[in-house]
DNA sequence: GTGATTGCAAATCTTTTGCACTAAA
DNA sequence: TTTAGTGCAAAAGATTTGCAATCAC
Protein backbone atom coordinates (compact mmCIF):
# COMPACT_ATOMS: atom_id res chain seq x y z
CA UNK A 1 0.00 0.00 0.00
CA UNK A 2 1.14 2.87 -1.03
CA UNK A 3 0.26 5.95 1.03
CA UNK A 4 3.14 8.79 1.13
CA UNK A 5 1.67 12.28 0.57
CA UNK A 6 5.07 14.25 0.35
CA UNK A 7 2.88 17.67 0.05
CA UNK A 8 0.28 17.37 2.48
CA UNK A 9 -0.09 20.99 1.94
CA UNK A 10 0.37 21.69 5.42
CA UNK A 11 -0.03 25.36 5.30
CA UNK A 12 -3.51 25.22 3.37
CA UNK A 13 -4.79 22.93 5.60
CA UNK A 14 -4.06 25.11 8.38
CA UNK A 15 -5.82 28.30 6.58
CA UNK A 16 -8.72 26.12 5.60
CA UNK A 17 -9.57 25.20 9.13
CA UNK A 18 -8.66 28.41 10.28
CA UNK A 19 -5.97 28.18 11.83
CA UNK A 20 -2.70 30.77 11.68
CA UNK A 21 -0.45 29.10 10.23
CA UNK A 22 2.69 28.94 13.14
CA UNK A 23 5.69 26.89 13.20
CA UNK A 24 4.68 25.04 15.54
CA UNK A 25 1.12 23.64 13.71
CA UNK A 26 3.03 23.76 10.40
CA UNK A 27 5.45 21.05 11.62
CA UNK A 28 2.98 19.13 13.32
CA UNK A 29 0.79 19.20 10.31
CA UNK A 30 3.94 18.18 8.63
CA UNK A 31 4.40 15.10 11.06
CA UNK A 32 0.44 13.92 11.19
CA UNK A 33 -0.34 14.27 7.18
CA UNK A 34 2.82 13.67 5.01
CA UNK A 35 2.93 9.92 4.82
CA UNK A 36 0.02 7.35 6.03
CA UNK A 37 -2.82 7.64 7.56
CA UNK A 38 -2.29 7.21 11.27
CA UNK A 39 -3.37 7.13 14.83
CA UNK A 40 -1.47 8.69 17.03
CA UNK A 41 -1.42 9.88 20.84
CA UNK A 42 -0.27 13.56 22.53
CA UNK A 43 2.61 12.59 23.94
CA UNK A 44 3.35 10.27 20.73
CA UNK A 45 3.36 13.24 18.72
CA UNK A 46 5.47 15.20 20.80
CA UNK A 47 8.01 12.37 21.14
CA UNK A 48 7.91 12.35 16.83
CA UNK A 49 8.29 16.15 17.38
CA UNK A 50 11.23 16.00 20.05
CA UNK A 51 13.31 13.20 17.66
CA UNK A 52 13.02 15.64 14.60
CA UNK A 53 13.98 18.41 16.78
CA UNK A 54 11.31 20.57 16.38
CA UNK A 55 10.82 22.68 19.73
CA UNK A 56 7.34 21.94 20.97
CA UNK A 57 5.64 21.77 24.60
CA UNK A 58 3.26 19.09 25.21
CA UNK A 59 0.99 21.58 26.27
CA UNK A 60 0.58 22.58 22.81
CA UNK A 61 0.68 19.23 21.06
CA UNK A 62 -2.21 19.09 22.87
CA UNK A 63 -3.97 22.28 21.89
CA UNK A 64 -3.09 21.78 18.77
CA UNK A 65 -4.65 17.81 18.57
CA UNK A 66 -7.87 19.63 19.60
CA UNK A 67 -7.71 22.77 17.39
CA UNK A 68 -7.05 20.05 14.35
CA UNK A 69 -9.69 18.17 15.71
CA UNK A 70 -11.94 21.24 15.82
CA UNK A 71 -10.86 22.39 12.15
CA UNK A 72 -12.27 18.71 10.92
CA UNK A 73 -8.43 17.35 10.25
CA UNK A 74 -8.20 14.88 12.75
CA UNK A 75 -10.92 12.79 14.74
CA UNK A 76 -10.65 11.38 18.30
CA UNK A 77 -10.54 7.69 19.26
CA UNK A 78 -11.69 6.65 22.34
CA UNK A 79 -10.52 2.95 22.80
CA UNK A 80 -8.65 2.92 26.39
CA UNK A 81 -9.61 4.79 29.66
CA UNK A 82 -7.18 7.21 29.87
CA UNK A 83 -5.72 8.00 26.89
CA UNK A 84 -7.06 9.46 23.70
CA UNK A 85 -6.23 8.77 19.62
CA UNK A 86 -6.35 11.26 16.60
CA UNK A 87 -6.97 9.73 13.79
CA UNK A 88 -5.58 11.25 10.56
CA UNK A 89 -8.09 9.36 8.58
CA UNK A 90 -11.38 11.50 8.73
CA UNK A 91 -13.62 9.71 6.08
CA UNK A 92 -16.16 7.05 7.10
CA UNK A 93 -14.57 3.80 8.57
CA UNK A 94 -14.13 1.80 11.84
CA UNK A 95 -11.96 0.76 13.84
CA UNK A 96 -9.60 -3.17 14.91
CA UNK A 97 -8.32 -2.17 18.48
CA UNK A 98 -5.30 -4.80 19.57
CA UNK A 99 -5.80 -5.45 23.35
CA UNK A 100 -2.35 -6.05 24.21
CA UNK A 101 -0.20 -3.59 22.19
CA UNK A 102 -2.87 -0.89 21.92
CA UNK A 103 -2.44 -0.96 18.53
CA UNK A 104 -5.38 0.62 16.50
CA UNK A 105 -5.90 0.06 12.25
CA UNK A 106 -8.57 0.95 10.14
CA UNK A 107 -11.50 -1.22 9.03
CA UNK A 108 -12.67 0.27 5.89
CA UNK A 109 -16.16 0.86 5.69
CA UNK A 110 -17.25 -1.41 2.98
CA UNK A 111 -16.11 -4.55 5.66
CA UNK A 112 -18.60 -4.14 7.65
CA UNK A 113 -22.37 -4.60 6.86
CA UNK A 114 -23.87 -2.46 9.08
CA UNK A 115 -27.66 -2.43 7.67
CA UNK A 116 -29.39 -1.21 10.49
CA UNK A 117 -29.01 1.56 13.43
CA UNK A 118 -31.98 2.61 15.33
CA UNK A 119 -33.59 6.02 15.31
CA UNK A 120 -32.07 8.65 17.18
CA UNK A 121 -34.05 9.63 20.54
CA UNK A 122 -36.46 12.94 20.72
CA UNK A 123 -35.50 15.46 18.81
CA UNK A 124 -31.54 14.08 18.95
CA UNK A 125 -29.01 13.48 15.64
CA UNK A 126 -26.68 10.84 15.32
CA UNK A 127 -23.85 12.09 15.38
CA UNK A 128 -21.46 9.68 14.41
CA UNK A 129 -21.30 5.21 15.01
CA UNK A 130 -18.40 3.92 15.95
CA UNK A 131 -17.78 0.19 15.58
CA UNK A 132 -14.47 -0.88 17.44
CA UNK A 133 -13.31 -4.71 16.83
CA UNK A 134 -11.34 -5.53 19.63
CA UNK A 135 -8.98 -8.12 19.39
CA UNK A 136 -7.39 -10.71 21.64
CA UNK A 137 -4.21 -12.98 21.93
CA UNK B 1 -40.23 -1.28 31.88
CA UNK B 2 -40.24 -3.00 34.80
CA UNK B 3 -36.38 -4.23 35.92
CA UNK B 4 -36.51 -4.49 39.74
CA UNK B 5 -34.95 -7.36 40.88
CA UNK B 6 -35.58 -7.22 44.48
CA UNK B 7 -33.06 -10.05 44.76
CA UNK B 8 -29.69 -9.69 42.95
CA UNK B 9 -28.25 -13.34 44.85
CA UNK B 10 -25.45 -11.26 45.72
CA UNK B 11 -23.77 -13.42 47.86
CA UNK B 12 -23.77 -16.16 45.37
CA UNK B 13 -22.71 -14.27 42.32
CA UNK B 14 -19.78 -13.29 44.28
CA UNK B 15 -18.99 -17.31 45.09
CA UNK B 16 -19.60 -18.15 41.46
CA UNK B 17 -17.04 -15.55 40.13
CA UNK B 18 -14.43 -16.82 42.80
CA UNK B 19 -14.38 -13.41 45.13
CA UNK B 20 -15.09 -13.78 48.90
CA UNK B 21 -18.03 -12.04 49.82
CA UNK B 22 -17.14 -9.33 52.26
CA UNK B 23 -19.01 -6.51 53.46
CA UNK B 24 -17.89 -4.48 50.95
CA UNK B 25 -18.71 -6.36 47.81
CA UNK B 26 -21.98 -7.11 48.92
CA UNK B 27 -23.02 -3.72 49.67
CA UNK B 28 -21.50 -2.98 46.12
CA UNK B 29 -23.35 -6.17 44.34
CA UNK B 30 -26.37 -4.95 45.78
CA UNK B 31 -26.12 -1.63 44.55
CA UNK B 32 -25.25 -2.50 41.07
CA UNK B 33 -27.40 -5.48 40.66
CA UNK B 34 -30.35 -4.73 42.56
CA UNK B 35 -32.87 -3.14 40.31
CA UNK B 36 -32.39 -2.07 36.94
CA UNK B 37 -29.27 -2.55 34.60
CA UNK B 38 -27.22 0.67 34.72
CA UNK B 39 -24.00 2.40 33.71
CA UNK B 40 -21.92 3.38 36.28
CA UNK B 41 -18.73 5.16 37.13
CA UNK B 42 -16.35 4.11 40.01
CA UNK B 43 -17.08 8.10 41.60
CA UNK B 44 -21.02 7.28 40.84
CA UNK B 45 -20.70 4.22 42.98
CA UNK B 46 -18.80 5.16 45.12
CA UNK B 47 -21.71 8.38 46.13
CA UNK B 48 -24.56 6.01 46.07
CA UNK B 49 -22.79 4.05 48.88
CA UNK B 50 -21.87 6.52 50.76
CA UNK B 51 -25.44 8.08 50.61
CA UNK B 52 -26.91 4.40 51.44
CA UNK B 53 -24.20 4.78 55.08
CA UNK B 54 -22.61 1.99 53.41
CA UNK B 55 -18.59 2.44 54.36
CA UNK B 56 -16.17 1.79 51.74
CA UNK B 57 -13.20 3.11 50.41
CA UNK B 58 -13.06 4.81 46.59
CA UNK B 59 -10.33 2.79 45.82
CA UNK B 60 -12.11 -0.68 47.22
CA UNK B 61 -14.75 0.19 45.11
CA UNK B 62 -11.92 0.61 41.92
CA UNK B 63 -10.77 -2.21 42.82
CA UNK B 64 -14.01 -4.12 43.17
CA UNK B 65 -15.26 -2.61 39.89
CA UNK B 66 -12.11 -4.41 38.25
CA UNK B 67 -12.63 -8.03 39.90
CA UNK B 68 -16.48 -7.74 39.00
CA UNK B 69 -15.49 -7.21 35.56
CA UNK B 70 -12.34 -10.10 35.79
CA UNK B 71 -15.09 -12.30 37.23
CA UNK B 72 -17.57 -11.97 34.40
CA UNK B 73 -19.93 -9.72 36.28
CA UNK B 74 -19.81 -6.17 34.79
CA UNK B 75 -18.75 -5.23 31.20
CA UNK B 76 -16.47 -1.70 31.47
CA UNK B 77 -17.79 0.68 28.66
CA UNK B 78 -15.64 3.22 26.88
CA UNK B 79 -16.94 6.02 25.39
CA UNK B 80 -14.90 9.10 26.87
CA UNK B 81 -11.64 9.24 27.37
CA UNK B 82 -10.87 10.32 31.18
CA UNK B 83 -13.19 8.14 32.63
CA UNK B 84 -14.70 4.84 32.53
CA UNK B 85 -17.70 3.16 33.20
CA UNK B 86 -19.36 -0.35 33.96
CA UNK B 87 -22.78 -1.99 32.46
CA UNK B 88 -24.15 -4.44 34.78
CA UNK B 89 -25.95 -6.01 31.03
CA UNK B 90 -22.94 -8.27 30.12
CA UNK B 91 -25.15 -9.95 27.44
CA UNK B 92 -24.74 -8.89 23.70
CA UNK B 93 -26.05 -5.64 23.11
CA UNK B 94 -24.72 -1.81 21.93
CA UNK B 95 -24.76 1.47 23.33
CA UNK B 96 -26.20 4.67 22.60
CA UNK B 97 -23.88 7.80 23.93
CA UNK B 98 -25.36 10.85 24.80
CA UNK B 99 -22.75 13.61 23.84
CA UNK B 100 -24.43 16.47 25.61
CA UNK B 101 -24.96 14.89 28.92
CA UNK B 102 -22.64 12.23 29.17
CA UNK B 103 -25.51 9.30 29.93
CA UNK B 104 -25.04 5.62 28.00
CA UNK B 105 -28.26 3.68 26.68
CA UNK B 106 -28.61 0.40 25.87
CA UNK B 107 -29.31 -0.28 22.40
CA UNK B 108 -30.82 -3.75 22.41
CA UNK B 109 -28.71 -5.97 20.00
CA UNK B 110 -32.04 -6.66 17.46
CA UNK B 111 -32.05 -2.94 17.19
CA UNK B 112 -27.98 -3.20 14.87
CA UNK B 113 -28.12 -4.99 11.50
CA UNK B 114 -24.44 -5.85 11.83
CA UNK B 115 -24.39 -7.83 8.87
CA UNK B 116 -20.63 -7.78 8.00
CA UNK B 117 -17.59 -7.87 10.07
CA UNK B 118 -14.39 -8.19 9.21
CA UNK B 119 -11.97 -11.33 9.79
CA UNK B 120 -9.83 -11.03 12.95
CA UNK B 121 -6.06 -10.72 11.56
CA UNK B 122 -3.36 -13.57 12.07
CA UNK B 123 -3.90 -15.58 14.88
CA UNK B 124 -6.15 -12.95 16.71
CA UNK B 125 -9.53 -13.48 17.85
CA UNK B 126 -12.30 -10.89 17.84
CA UNK B 127 -13.13 -10.65 21.66
CA UNK B 128 -16.13 -8.32 21.26
CA UNK B 129 -17.64 -5.61 18.69
CA UNK B 130 -18.51 -2.50 20.47
CA UNK B 131 -21.18 -0.11 18.51
CA UNK B 132 -21.63 3.17 20.32
CA UNK B 133 -24.05 5.32 18.42
CA UNK B 134 -22.90 9.24 19.30
CA UNK B 135 -25.77 11.41 19.95
CA UNK B 136 -25.71 15.42 19.81
CA UNK B 137 -28.28 18.22 20.49
C1' DG C 1 -4.13 -18.44 62.69
C1' DT C 2 -3.43 -17.33 57.82
C1' DG C 3 -4.01 -15.33 53.69
C1' DA C 4 -7.27 -12.34 51.34
C1' DT C 5 -9.22 -7.76 51.63
C1' DT C 6 -9.52 -3.06 52.96
C1' DG C 7 -8.46 1.91 53.89
C1' DC C 8 -5.65 5.58 53.66
C1' DA C 9 -2.53 8.57 51.76
C1' DA C 10 0.78 9.14 48.48
C1' DA C 11 2.08 8.40 43.84
C1' DT C 12 1.20 8.17 38.93
C1' DC C 13 -0.49 9.45 34.58
C1' DT C 14 -2.94 12.13 31.27
C1' DT C 15 -4.80 16.35 30.29
C1' DT C 16 -5.94 21.26 31.29
C1' DT C 17 -5.10 25.94 32.85
C1' DG C 18 -3.14 30.62 34.10
C1' DC C 19 -0.27 33.86 32.71
C1' DA C 20 3.76 36.23 31.02
C1' DC C 21 6.20 36.08 26.65
C1' DT C 22 6.47 35.74 21.53
C1' DA C 23 5.12 35.84 16.94
C1' DA C 24 1.81 36.36 12.98
C1' DA C 25 -0.88 39.66 10.38
C1' DT D 1 0.41 47.36 16.82
C1' DT D 2 -2.77 44.10 18.08
C1' DT D 3 -4.41 39.73 18.83
C1' DA D 4 -3.61 34.91 18.53
C1' DG D 5 -0.51 31.44 19.88
C1' DT D 6 3.11 29.39 22.86
C1' DG D 7 5.74 27.60 26.90
C1' DC D 8 6.19 26.68 31.40
C1' DA D 9 4.96 25.20 35.65
C1' DA D 10 1.24 24.33 38.46
C1' DA D 11 -3.34 22.36 38.91
C1' DA D 12 -6.78 19.13 38.09
C1' DG D 13 -8.97 14.65 37.66
C1' DA D 14 -9.05 9.71 37.37
C1' DT D 15 -6.93 5.76 38.71
C1' DT D 16 -3.33 2.85 41.00
C1' DT D 17 -0.23 1.46 44.57
C1' DG D 18 2.22 0.41 49.07
C1' DC D 19 1.55 -1.02 53.34
C1' DA D 20 -0.29 -1.63 57.94
C1' DA D 21 -4.69 -2.88 59.93
C1' DT D 22 -8.78 -5.89 59.54
C1' DC D 23 -11.72 -9.58 58.17
C1' DA D 24 -13.32 -14.20 56.22
C1' DC D 25 -12.60 -18.85 56.49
Amino acid sequence: MTCVRPFSHAYERLRSAGLRPTRQRLALARLLFDGCDRHISAEQLHSEAMAQGVRVSLATVYNTLHQFTGGGLLREIIVESGRSYFDTNTSDHYHFFFEQSGRITDIPPEAVGLSKIPDAPDGLRIRRVDVIVRLDG
